[in-house]
Formats: C-alpha cells, sequence, structure tokens
DNA sequence: CTCCAAAATTGGGCTACCCAGTTAACTTAC
DNA sequence: GTAAGTTAACTGGGTAGCCCAATTTTGGAG
C-alpha cells in the first residue's frame, strides 16, 4: 500500500491534523457574528437550540463556548444563558497564532523576529511618540546608574525599556508583537542580561536609541536599533 | 428575603462567577508542568487516567484541553495522545490577558507590522531559500496568468506568495508571526486584492521580490518588499 | 398593581456508550 | 533469530441521556 512515496524529501510530512467538531461551530458561531445577527451584548441561543440547528452534541458546543469564554469572547452564566462580549470573533487558527514553544524557537530564531519588527517600532516611535512615553524609555536607562545587582537581577529594566518603545511606536498590534516575542526570549531561560560588570556596554547600546528617539529621526533610531 | 440591599449602588454587582471544573483543571496542568513532572514533548497521562486521579469527568477534561489546544499549548493526535507543547502554561485568567480585538486594529497597524516582518522575511528568504521553497514562492505568481475571476475570488494566491516566503526565511518564529499577521488582516474584511482588472500590476508588484530572492540577493529583496 | 411562590428554562456536570486511528503485542514466515 | 504481517488493546473524538442548581418566567393571591 504505502509504497516508496514518491515525493520528495522536501514536501516535509502533511500536518493532516482532522479538523475538530469544535472548530467548525467556533466558525459557526463566528458567521453569526459576522452576518450582524448577533451583535456585543447579545445573547446566544441556547444550547438545546443550537444543538438541533447544527446537528452536534452538547458537550461539543461547550467546548466551542469555553474556549471562546477563556479569551474573554463569550461570558457564561449558568441558568441566564450566554452572552457575547467581542465584536468579532477570530478565526480558529488565529488563536494559536501566537506562541508555539518547540524546539526550533531558538534563540537566533526569536532574535531576528525581534530585530525586524523592534527597528519598525523604533522608526515609528521617533515619529509619533510623546512626552510622557519618551520619558517612559528614558526612565530603564537611568535606573541603570544607579542600581544595585540585586534589582538588576530582577531583569525588568531592559525589558521596560523595549516594551516602552514597542508602545510608543503608537501601533497596538506592532507592540503585542513585540511583547509577545520578548516573552518567548524570557522564557527560553536566556537572561538577555550580561553580568553587572558591562552595564556600560548595555547602557552604551540603548542610549543611542533613545536618543534618536529623543530627537526625532526615524531613520537614525532604526539604525541604532 | 432579598429586601432592598443596602448596597450602594457603587458596589456595582459582586462578579462572583463561580469557578468553572475545567478551570480547575487547568490549573492542575500547570501545576503537573511546573513542578517538572511534564516537560516540553513529553506525553499526558491518558483521559481516562487523569479522569481517575482528579476526579472529573472525561468531558470536562477535554474542556480543559481543548482550551489549551487552541492556545498550540496542547496537541491532540486522535488515538495517539496529547503532547504538551509549550514550556509553561498561563493561568486561566491570563488567556483574556493579551488579544485586543477592539477597533484599535487597523489596517493600517496590521500593515506596518507586515511591512516590517515580510521584509526581513524576504532578505531570509533570499539567503536561506531551498529550491523547492523558491518553487512554491513562483507557484502563485505563474498561478495569476492562468487563472479563472472564480479562482481568484477564492483568494488564496496571494495569501501562498507571502506565505510561501514566510517559510523559505527559514525562521519558524517569524513565520508564525507572519501567519498570524496574515490571518488578522484578512479578517478585517478587505480583500486586500484589487479587481481582477489589474492583476498585472499585482504581479508587477510581486515578481521583483521573486526575483531577488531567486538571485539570493537580500539587500534587493527587502527592497522589493 | 404589587409581591411572591411555583414551574419552566438554562448552563454545569456526570455516566455510559460507540467509533476510528494509533500503538503494541503476538504470530508467522523466512 | 529476525523481519514482516496480523490482531488486540488502547486512546482521543463524539454522542445520548440524565441530574442538579441557578435563573427567569409565569400566575396567582392579596
Amino acid at each position: 500500500m504505502k509504497t516508496a512515496a514518491p515525493i520528495s524529501p522536501d514536501d516535509a510530512f502533511t500536518p493532516v491534523r482532522s479538523v475538530r467538531l469544535y472548530e467548525t461551530i467556533i466558525e459557526q458561531i463566528a458567521a453569526l457574528v459576522q452576518n450582524g445577527q448577533l451583535t456585543n451584548g447579545d445573547r446566544f441561543p441556547t444550547e438545546r437550540a443550537l444543538q438541533k440547528k447544527w446537528r452536534v452534541s452538547r458537550p461539543v458546543l461547550r467546548e466551542a463556548f469555553r474556549a471562546l469564554e477563556m479569551q474573554g469572547i463569550v461570558e457564561s452564566r449558568p441558568g441566564g444563558g450566554r452572552y457575547l462580549r467581542a465584536e468579532r470573533i477570530p478565526h480558529p487558527a488565529e488563536f494559536r497564532g501566537l506562541r508555539l514553544t518547540d524546539s526550533r524557537e531558538t534563540l537566533l530564531n526569536i532574535w531576528q523576529a525581534r530585530e525586524a519588527v523592534e527597528v519598525k517600532a523604533a522608526g515609528l516611535a521617533a515619529a509619533n511618540a510623546s512626552r510622557g512615553q519618551l520619558a517612559a524609555i528614558g526612565r530603564p536607562l537611568r535606573m541603570l546608574e544607579t542600581m544595585t545587582p540585586e534589582a538588576y537581577r530582577r531583569g525588568d529594566v531592559n525589558l521596560d525599556f523595549h516594551s516602552a518603545i514597542a508602545r510608543a511606536s503608537g501601533n497596538p498590534v506592532l507592540e503585542q508583537v513585540i511583547l509577545d516575542l520578548l516573552g518567548r526570549f524570557h522564557e527560553t531561560g536566556f537572561t538577555d542580561l550580561p553580568g553587572p560588570e558591562d552595564w556600560t556596554g548595555l547602557q552604551a547600546d540603548h542610549q543611542p536609541v533613545y536618543d534618536a528617539i529623543a530627537a526625532g529621526d526615524p531613520g537614525a533610531a532604526e539604525n541604532a536599533m
């Protein structure tokens, strides 16, 4: 049957991963919302009703709703029905979008992704940063100067710096991506930070970025980052 | 009984929101991981085993795993068990955290993020693309030439092009981010595609990217993208 | 018209069952 | 002995039907 497949090694394998019923139900629900049949505060039809309408069992319905519930998209009130709590419902695949931590998630890979997206953020920040946001970027830098090794160990300083720039970009989507990557970077266990001996080096790297953003020079900010 | 409650209107209502069983199960699972009893690629105990261990029914277990599954934290293989696909499991409340599904997720914001990350991917693809991957990039382009409006409507061609480049970058993290952004872009309802009348324009935009990648010139690829 | 208790409704949860892949054990043939 | 083939056990996917507690809704009684 399964003879030596005439498939080139390049094809990798087909990730069949059959579609689960609860996923199709989520799509049905999404369709309900997209058609405008349901808007934000609305109450969903009851489990029993949807069960008949879509021809699935209650457990499956509940799996779908549970998944949405955990995202804050749906609220369930025992005895009182389910309510929509969002404007739109993401596609099932999109949930999986970010966050997938397997071994291929190497430092280098995350680093490359960070580079791409943080450079852009620095450029946007230079163009858009408000006075307050600029201050938020500068704060971690100044903190480096007057810091004990213990406070340093907590490691939030560097993270604050990058987060502040992400936020200052004024692009929440970009910010979200950066925060996610920073989080993953953190999780790899890599401290990100060199020993306390070269704080000066760290500051030397970050200061130019701040300066360029403060000067409102996107090109310089991107280069510095 | 429930006399005019001596509760000031300020109190709003008590958001009792009883804890669902599936949430406690997720916490149990998280504990399992945190204790190191389970690490990344590991296989979970079977549903039947956990059912006895935690004294809950299978449906509840499955609700918990489904929720984690949708996040890519767990992989379920029918007949083959469940596998851990992450280093740590977020607290149930944490899921509701990010995912800002509001109006700030504009086309422009997504576009900016895509630009940052896809430019990088194009550069990497130029450096790393295998022969097979290059073919996968070129395929959608050639498909543009010999396509009926109906096939065009399905709209997968453009998506295929960008996905192929993302994959060819050789960086799964970057690929994942790009796929996520493409998905969101799609969902805004923006067709992304102009009318069939200017396919030539579309091709004119994409062809140089392909050429640069094929030539193995990262700088040119980034510019073209 | 108001208030309050009974009844219908709704989500939460469980048990028990069947099905189709997957895996592992056991043959069997070489 | 070992490799290939076949069967049996196991695992997740899905369903049906039931009970419970919280919530509405409904109907009266005053």
